[in-house]
RNA sequence: GGGAGUUUAGCUCAGCUGGUUCAGAGCAUCUGCCUUACAAGCAGAGGGCCGGGGGUUCGAAUCCCUCAACUCCCA
């Protein structure tokens, strides 16, 4: 006999061998079937899995392998991320302990450290999918800085470049000092920061101003003192001019309306270089741009003092240097909103820069559209309404990044400055020959612009460069398997990534990349928290594997995890997942452990049995199905869970399960042993997409197999017939069932003590048909129809009357107050229903197949009281 | 400051275009059981003015208004 409690850990790297050996997993196109596609969302090639990675990977593999059973041509695409600014922070660090500084490398030798560190890691979280049971076709495995794909980028880049959609100039960027480059607007993240208000006087020949900042630190950076032209305090000064306190430094007073009035003194201070609205102002007043940062930070010489002090250290020592001079008017606690690194942690400094940009408002003209009517289908759709904001204030993309792991920009330099952007240099030297008639240059004249692209600028390719559609766009991949079925992803990437990849889909394939993105919530810890390393709140997922087992961890996952919403872990959640798996084993255990004889003929009881768990089957098959049609995964699953647990094993297994005498259970019919056997084998097809290992491992068991055959390739069920009329019947049975156990319970009847049942019933016949699975489930010892009134504890379904005799164990005060209670509740309800009929414009508004129901409610109660009313009669 | 979302049992959440035998599920809690597949189990039970207030309607958790709290996005 297999062992008492399911060991996942026995089985599952077997069957995962065995899967990947017969390669189910692998696609190709093959026109006899649909296609259905997923790419996953590429990890960092530097990551480890993390629960994120977990929640979202096992949904992506439960839409894949049931998709898979549904005799869909299914493909899971795998690969990873080179992650520019991650992982050259990572390979810097590494470096760094080793005592090497990236600034003493070379690119090409920086560049051959950072390809070690991606061999060496990067594979390391696509072996982790693995553990979890992922179905993807790993021979089909890409890396976004592969050769193919690389070339997939530069080609964009070129062709955008000369469709004039990419362009290089000055513009105020996100500067991560620490970092040294730049970084995009989704990935600042604003803090509230506790700061304070400076408040400066700058004085002049004609007058003085107070300005208020929180970074008096930039003072000598100033071009300008602008005041609203409305502001009447102001009035006289306007035009005139005055000295930046420390440097002496003049600076003329302007007016524009872009100053608010009541904030601070209603004077401020422009500083083009080193704020964004200031940069904006300065454009319209045509103010200087005085730079004083360098790129790590720290004062330049132009600011003239404080030279080579950190900008924090400066805020801090001109502070003092200010109320020395006398210029310092008060100083004031200011809470206020700074941008910071999301790499780094590093306040971003607004830095005025040579970037290369890419044009976003026709090119993502598509993407909303096709988002908003629904082409493109975002789960939930409340996500619809960001994205439309996003993409209706869309900005130009800052592409360029000063690192060196990445797609390196392809333009070229020629010695005068002039820029030339090709695929390679060679074609940029014969672009620069024709166009520019120079044929006396060599490569050697040009040079590369130092810089590489924005980490996501090659992932919004990745629907279509995973297919090499760039190098060849008509082969037969991308023609079968785009645009691909769903994405999985979460929502903090929506801009990022999803909208990008549309906007790419739309301009190269003249097609979305996907037709459903289904959006993930965040896993949080218990408290709400976000699960990090650095608050060490996040388990290991391949520790939790291997305590719990893989399909326990998938199932606990997706039992609560709402589209969009957060799904807050907790490892009872698990707990959970691997219970269930214990009990389809052990059910599993019941079923293998049974005698069959092929002699005995099959009880009617389980021959109806099995004619109910069929329609029950079918009916919570169809459920299931609609839930997944909507990505309702969590209900999906719970669908499939109740079913298994409550309807399989507590109800349909006790109602065919043989009798037991003298320690022994007799053995079971063929008839319904084989029916329970096809029932079994429906259960984990139906199964299988959450909990892959163990339904595959009873599948195995159920019967014996062809060779190289698996539960992966065998179809999911579909929905067959529905008997209303069993179901119904079985739903009486179950509250008899029900109403005797609780009266037992209340009693404190054993189990074991058999009882005598008594009916007095308008329709016998359906009583009897259900009669041998009453007294099995229900243990009665015999079912007595009666006319009138009999003995005993009574209850009433539909009407019907049903009495158990417990001789002289009944306490006939307690008996009545139960019946009166019940009759209370009854008669009450009956009026309400009543009422509800009698009002005139219920009757005349409500649909007519709602006052049937009334009708019907009404008639039951009707029923119900009168068997009430009789059995306390019979009491006395 | 602008926008979006959330608020239903102790917890996490379902409740579609309004119909009340719909206030539901899972978990947790409580009671009784080592019943011979499973104590990672079995059989039961309790628990909620559906955030507050107002309105529309024959009828509202479900629609409208308003207030409050929380969350997220953007500035």
């Amino acid at each position: 006999m297999i062992s008492k409690t399911y060991n996942p850990k026995e089985i599952e790297d077997k069957w995962y061998q065995y899967w990947t050996d017969n390669k189910y997993f692998k696609s190709t196109p093959n026109p006899d079937k649909e296609p259905y596609c997923i790419v996953i969302p590429p990890p960092n090639v530097t990551g480890v899995l993390h629960m994120g990675h977990m929640l979202n990977n096992t949904i992506q593999d439960v839409l894949t392998r049931k998709a898979r059973m549904e005799g869909k041509e299914a493909l899971w695409v795998p690969g990873t991320d080179h992650a520019s600014i991650a992982t050259e922070a990572k390979v810097v660090a590494m470096l760094k302990e080793k005592g090497i500084n990236k600034s003493d490398l070379t690119r090409e030798e920086f560049l051959k450290y950072c390809w070690e560190w991606t061999e060496k890691y990067g594979g390391i979280i696509l072996q982790q999918l693995r553990k979890l049971g992922a179905s993807c076709d790993w021979d089909r495995t890409r890396f976004t800085m592969e050769p193919n794909l690389y070339d997939a980028v530069i080609e964009v880049f070129v062709d955008l470049y000369n469709k004039g959609e990419i362009y290089r100039g000055y513009r105020m960027v996100n500067w991560d000092p620490q970092a040294k480059t730049t970084v995009s607007d989704e990935e600042v993240i604003m803090k509230d920061i506790q700061q304070k208000l400076v408040y400066i006087r700058y004085d002049g020949d004609e007058g003085s101003v107070t300005i208020a900042t929180v970074r008096p630190e930039t003072i000598m950076a100033d071009s300008a003192i602008c005041v609203n032209p409305a502001d009447e305090r102001y009035q006289d000064l306007i035009g005139k001019k005055v000295r930046i306190p420390l440097i002496n430094r003049e600076v003329k007073i302007i007016a524009d309306e872009y100053v608010t009035v009541d904030f601070g003194t209603g004077a401020l201070k422009v500083t083009p270089a080193h704020d964004q609205n200031d940069y904006t102002l300065g454009q319209k007043h045509g103010l200087a741009v005085i730079d004083i940062l360098t790129d790590d930070g720290k004062l330049n010489e132009k600011a003239q003092i404080l030279v080579g002090e950190d900008r924090f250290v400066a805020r801090k020592k001109i502070i003092k240097m200010l109320e020395e001079s006398g210029n310092l008017v008060k100083v004031e606690d200011y809470k206020s909103n700074v941008g910071t690194s999301e790499r780094t942690g590093a306040v971003i400094e607004p830095k005025v820069s040579l970037q290369w940009f890419m044009k976003m408002k026709d090119l993502s003209e598509p993407a909303l559209k096709n988002v908003m009517d629904d082409t493109i289908q975002f789960i939930p759709p409340k996500f619809k309404n960001t994205y439309k904001y996003w993409m209706e204030n869309v900005r130009d993309w800052c592409i360029s990044r000063q690192l060196w792991w990445g797609h390196r920009i392809p333009a070229f330099y020629m010695p005068d400055g002039t820029c030339i952007v090709a695929a390679n240099k060679k074609e940029a030297l014969k672009i620069a020959r024709n166009k520019y008639q120079l044929f006396a240059l060599s490569e050697h004249d040009l040079t590369q612009d130092e810089d590489v692209l924005d980490t996501w600028f090659s992932s919004w390719l990745w629907p279509m460069s995973v297919f090499d559609a760039f190098k060849n766009p008509d082969n037969e991949d991308i023609k079968y398997y785009y645009p691909t079925n769903d994405l999985v992803t979460a929502p903090e990437i929506l801009f990022f990534w999803v909208a990008r990849m549309i906007i790419a889909g739309y301009e190269y394939r003249g097609n979305y990349p996907f037709k459903n993105v289904y959006l993930t919530g965040i896993v949080r810890d218990k408290q709400g928290r976000k699960m990090s390393k650095q608050l060490g709140n996040s388990p290991d997922p391949l520790d939790l594997i291997a305590q719990y087992g893989a399909d326990s961890v998938r199932t606990g996952m997706l039992f609560s995890s709402p589209a969009g919403n957060d799904l807050l872990y907790d490892e009872k959640l698990i707990e959970q997942g691997r219970n269930f798996n214990n009990k389809i084993w052990n059910a599993f255990r019941l079923v293998e452990g049974w005698e069959v004889s092929e002699t005995i003929g099959q009880n009617p009881a389980s021959a109806k049995a099995v004619l109910w768990f069929q329609s029950k089957f079918n009916k919570v098959l169809a459920e299931t199905l609609d839930h997944y049609n909507k990505f309702r995964m969590s209900d999906a699953l719970m669908s499939t869970y109740t079913l298994i647990w409550d309807d399989f094993c507590s109800q349909y297994l006790e109602m065919i399960k043989p009798a037991y005498v003298d320690g022994k259970s007799l053995p079971i019919d063929k008839q319904t042993y084989e029916a329970t056997l096809e029932i079994f084998d429906a259960l984990m097809r139906l199964a299988h997409p959450w909990m892959p290992f163990i339904t595959e491992e009873i599948w195995q068991n159920i019967k014996t197999r062809k060779a190289n055959d698996s539960i992966c390739i065998a179809p999911f069920p579909t929905v067959g017939a529905i008997d209303e009329e069993i179901l119904g019947d079985f739903e009486i049975l179950s509250e008899i069932v029900s109403n005797v156990r609780n009266t037992r319970n209340a009693k404190q009847i054993s189990p074991k003590e058999a009882l005598p049942l008594a009916i007095k019933a308008t329709n016998k016949a359906r009583y009897e048909a259900l009669a041998g699975l009453i007294q099995k489930l229900a243990n009665i010892s015999a079912i007595q129809y009666v006319d009138d009134k009999a003995e005993g504890i009574s209850f009433v379904i539909k009407g019907d009357e049903f009495m158990i005799d417990l001789g002289s164990n009944v306490d006939v005060e307690t008996e009545k107050a139960n019946l009166t209670k019940e009759l209370d509740y009854t008669s009450g309800f009956k009026k309400s229903t009543e009422a509800k009929l009698s009002n005139e414009r219920f009757v005349q508004n409500a649909k007519p197949e709602i006052i049937e129901k009334e009708r019907q409610k009404l008639a039951d109660a009707e029923a119900k009281i009168k068997a009430l009313e009789e059995a306390l009669a019979k009491l006395g």
